[in-house]
DNA sequence: GCCAACGTTGGC
DNA sequence: GCCAACGTTGGC
């Protein structure tokens, strides 16, 4: 099992949208970045574990955990023209972008915010800290359990 | 709302 | 295939 951070801006899609949806489940959808999209395709994988990112907002951090529920399959809004993620060059024989499907496991009591994450060595060297346009990105084992430590401080 | 960083586009 | 210009993201 894989560990992965999915970043969303929660005015957009946040946690308690997932929160509140039927079965607490929801399309992992939008994602319009090639190396986002190749970790979504290729790597993410059914019952992996997910950390929520609330990106461009108040509470900047880590929310809570999904778990995904349905591996890639090609994102129905490209082929939507009334969609703002449509995309043109999309066919259905070969289809551009790829989403999942993810299932609320916890909401955080708090936000893990960004600045105490970075403060902590053993999450500072988060990918997404790194690379900031990464909206998909891996996690390791020990990264993954340095988060969830930090909720019981 | 600003601005830095970075991914994408398009002309050569 | 390079690289400048442009657009978007994301933290502050």
């Amino acid at each position: 099992m894989n560990y992965w951070i999915f970043k969303s801006e929660p005015d957009e899609f946040g946690i308690d949208h997932l929160a509140t949806a039927k079965k607490q489940t929801a399309r992992w959808d939008g994602i319009r970045n090639y190396q986002a999209r190749n970790n979504l395709r290729d790597n993410v994988k059914q019952h992996d574990r997910v950390l929520f990112y609330h990106s461009s907002c108040k509470q900047i951090g880590i929310a809570g955990t999904m778990e995904v529920v349905k591996a890639a399959y090609p994102d129905p809004a490209q082929f939507d023209a009334e969609s703002k993620y449509y995309d043109a060059k999309s066919t259905a024989d070969n289809p551009r972008w790829y989403c999942v499907d993810v299932r609320l496991l916890e909401k955080y009591p708090e936000v893990i915010s960004t600045k105490s994450l970075k403060a902590n060595p053993a999450t500072a060297d988060l990918s997404i800290f790194k690379q900031g346009r990464l909206s998909i990105a891996p996690v390791s084992a020990k990264q993954w359990k340095a988060v969830q430590d930090m909720l019981a401080d």
